[in-house]
DNA sequence: TATGAATGAGCATTCATTCAT
DNA sequence: GATGAATGAATGCTCATTCAT
């Protein structure tokens, strides 16, 4: 038995959308070519989504339950804090390099159009963050991690991983480095930084 | 003596375009609204450059060189490699943040985009990195800091700033963290991280 | 005992798309809106009507209808033909400012549009205006009224109760004329242009 | 030597959408079909008009112009003021038959769509009435003419001209009566009505 | 040098209508 | 009876680009 074809054709648009997302950007995928390459009319797009920021939107919204539901399990299985901070960071960067479509939407968007999607649910976005946060607090309180101001830590592991994400996506480190090594050293650098002298082998 | 028309005009255009990206992101500028914010024929753009890429490539082409000439006198005040390693930093994140206009264009444009831009004239770019790699291999040398594979290191500083200055561009780091701190404190575990352990105050 | 659901949709229907009619003018009225402000789906309407012009022709309808059955009234209550004939197009001016979205789709439908409605159809109208000839030749009966041609009268009559409908609808009077004061002149000047000189007040 | 070709496409838009608006009522004229129509690009139509209510808007003012030089001329050659009131209403009348075109969008417009034109420049169409109104005035001094409120009949007297002129466009008088005789019979009842009983024969 | 005029393809969106269920 | 899904054509408008002058 087949699944409803109304969910079939929702999820169509979807994910081409999606696909088309990564080859040109988003600026560059209309409706039109949505519809053509998944076989429907333009009205049909239409009749799923309100307009093309509303298609948009759900396709950002997709991506961070996404991104937020690998973390969960990550956070889950992980009880030291500082393997679970390295952990989830790992995962935050695995989910970019997996998921370009996504990860362009969700944090590559120019700020201008990142305006029209509602505030209010940007604000997802932190949820991940925040178990960052978590690990970090709890780090501290284990003695393990020497956490002044640990949003702002939080804040820069994020450019840390949101660097690496981005020029990796855009295809901008230099082609002798190998990025599975370099995203590990990042990682222990992110938790070594922060380690607490006493913890430390000398 | 009046400077050559040709050559105002030609500046004109350039700086009107820059202008008009930091507001609307590339896509939403149109050689029309350039031209009519310049005050001339849409065929005189057409007459200076020969389509709206090799305009932006020109734009691109001077940041690379404003971001060098920057980071070239910041890199010959400063001897001790490790000062020069944050400096040189410093100066890449200010570019960035003050000159949106060019960062954009240079380092935040979707692959698609960047593919239509002389493969050839990107490597300019790596200039600005070699200073980093060489104040690393400095370092090294001196006895300062611990670096394994240089290259690898300057990619991974690159992606740390890269980070921090693409998330302040578009307003994403949490209101409640001050930029100007957050940037001090990342320049401070760039250069620290890699600090040889025998260096550092126990 | 409620009414047949059958009938009160139909009715809903109509309601709602006369509604709509009077703010945004026909040809800014769809199918979808209508449906959207109904509560049902598209194609219910297609279900009760068999296109958007029948719809519509079916509002005409019970314009028609209302407007007759309300100069019948008048017409039945008011014996002498002079006084007949002022309330008569009282009632004219009054229906249609009083229901602008019957009156414009009855009298103000762009030619093109009015030919897919039934001819045969729009003969009705005249019943209205037959009223107004039967108080002319009446009045000319009894030697109050002085008619050369009762209709090419009555259609002149018709056109003075038009204009002034349809340009108070289009909001076009100057407003510093008091629209019930201007009424008030124009069917005294109606009747008197036409009365009798022997039966004039010297 | 023939006129310049600039001039000539500008007008000849111009003149094609007028030929269209008659035939299909504006909502249902579009840019598309003008272009398709003059033989040209939908970009040259935008190149000369800014959108398509400036275009409108265009032809409403020409409108304007063409009806105010007619009746400034027709005002001019006619020093006695009833003379004058009935040949200036006659002109009107004519004006609108004779360019449905322009008599369509200049007062038969759905007002949702009127109020997109700059109200001020709506101002000139009484200019037109303002003819009237110095007839009626001058009538009055003279002696010739009954007139309490001058604009109150000003207004009354285009709302006749205008249903007049507008039941004519949209082909609604009845077929049995002579548009000729029928306008006629209305100019000698728009000056008698109104013409003092001192000066009427008995 | 510089411009005004023109193009054709493309855009997001809306529409009246149909039809299997 | 009523609906949800789908269509294809149309709408107003913008774009990068060209080219004769």
């Amino acid at each position: 038995m087949a699944f409803s074809p109304k969910i079939d054709i929702r999820r169509k648009i979807l994910d081409t959308a999606r696909q088309l997302l990564v080859e040109k950007g988003i600026t560059n995928v209309s409706i039109r070519m949505i519809a053509s390459k998944v076989g429907c009319s333009v009205g049909t797009i239409y009749f799923y989504f309100e307009n093309k920021d509303s298609l948009v939107h759900s396709l950002i919204e997709e991506g961070f339950e996404k991104l937020i539901g690998i973390q969960e399990d990550v956070a889950a299985t992980n009880q030291d804090p500082c393997t679970r901070l390295k952990e989830v960071c790992r995962y935050y960067i695995q989910f970019g390099i997996d998921n370009p479509e996504y990860y362009e939407i969700m944090f590559m968007l120019h700020s201008d159009r990142m305006s029209r999607y509602p505030a209010e649910k940007y604000r997802r976005a932190f949820k991940s963050l925040g178990m960052v946060t978590k690990a970090l607090v709890e780090g501290r309180e284990q003695g393990d991690l020497m956490v002044k101001d640990a949003d702002m830590e939080t804040q820069l592991i994020w450019c840390h991983m949101h660097g690496i994400v981005s020029l990796i996506l855009s295809k901008r480190i230099h082609r002798s480095v190998d990025h599975t090594k370099m995203i590990e050293l990042a990682l222990e650098q992110i938790v070594e930084t922060r380690r607490h002298p006493d913890m430390k082998v000398s």
